[in-house]
DNA sequence: ATATAGTTTAACTATTTAGTTAAAAATATC
DNA sequence: GATATTTTTAACTAAATAGTTAAACTATAT
């Protein structure tokens, strides 16, 4: 192993526990000294890659941010005619999500504390998101005539209701005791789909009041 | 005023206050310094109130999601013929979450870090709001036939946008510079109202793959 | 008016926690 | 294989923060 190898895996040993850490508890809650204890890194160590906690946190999530939107963009530019767009973004989105879930952990609770601490480059991976929904949704393809809508509604439906159903996993998995009636990511995000695809489409008749 | 009216006051500031920080900066980030501050109640009052920073946590919290669900529900219940029940379960949640802004962020924080410190009696209640709206769509009324679902979709549909799209609001409106295009409350409720209504409702066609 | 219970106050303590230091170890360069 | 550079280590420091104390104040009942 080079020094450079060794470099990258002590840096990256750091960024891993500390975005899990992060996720987990949060900005506040993430104890320098818990860190070195999971990650097996000393503290200066610490310190020497990453100049300070903020800092830390500042590449975590950017490196966390960082493929989601190219994945899920990336996917969507994919979709075949046989494969819809929309489809294809929130599939994409489900499984990223549920691969890594310190992201969408650590997404609700910037959005909850007004984004004050997400970097700016974090961001712009999500409103990118948002475009490449709002793109979908206009260029209608291959699914004819979608109503004209503001994406921001359906957006905040996939990534809001995704975020909400894998967090919250742990919570409902101790509350069940008796029957199991949850439905697996791959249901959910198929219903998810069929609601937004029922809904979206350019409907002859109205809908209800 | 009289004395237990002063208590009342005192109390009552210090969970207001209280609730408030720990929306906006969850536990850890919640200083006890800066809530005498805020709130203009010296520290071992607070104590006295409250016997520590972890039982505050969880008044607040017993308070905040206590009368949310009762008037989500209650609102359900009073849907007339005209008035889906639906409907009044997404407009009444939007409502409340809109006017205390607190629960939305308070419930996002908590779901990401596992509802390891939610009181039970707060997860009670949002268990009771999926169990109304597995009501509702099961007795389909007075909208027929609602295609059988598993009520943890839609739901987190409803409340997981709701809640991405208010506290994301103050995020949204620092980044916006140009054009106003995002939806008001309003629109956004509605839209979320027309994609679940005529995306759970019984189909004769067969959607999209 | 006074005794009593409830409430608030300012100053204090103990602990936790982010960040530092200087020396040792590992690694690369000549 | 000696020398310079990067990386890791254990012990330390300074600041922040939760929680305490004992005295002062307030309202109410007797």
């Amino acid at each position: 192993m080079t020094r450079n190898n060794k470099q990258n895996a002590t840096a990256l040993k750091i960024r891993t526990t500390a975005t899990e850490m992060f996720a987990e508890k949060g900005y506040d809650g993430t104890i320098m000294d818990e860190l070195t204890v999971r990650s097996g890194v000393n503290k200066a160590s610490i310190y020497y890659h990453f100049q300070d906690k903020s800092n830390l946190y500042e590449q975590c999530l950017t490196h966390l941010f960082a493929n989601v939107a190219d994945a899920v963009i990336n996917a969507t530019e994919l979709a075949t005619p046989g494969t819809p767009k929309l489809k294809a973004f929130v599939k994409t989105f489900a499984k990223l999500a549920n691969a890594t879930p310190a992201m969408p952990a650590i997404l609700m609770r910037e959005i909850a504390s007004g984004g004050h601490n997400m970097p700016v480059t974090a961001r712009h991976q999500m409103q990118r998101l948002l475009s490449t929904l709002k793109f979908i949704l206009d260029t209608e393809d291959p699914n004819p005539n979608f109503e004209p809508i503001n994406a921001l509604t359906p957006h905040f439906m996939i990534i809001g209701s995704l975020c909400f159903y894998l967090t919250s996993q742990p919570m409902r998995d101790r509350i069940e005791s008796t029957e199991k009636i949850d439905p697996t990511l791959e249901e959910f995000t198929q219903q998810l789909i069929d609601i937004l695809q029922s809904g979206l489409i350019k409907k002859t008749k109205g809908g209800l009041t």
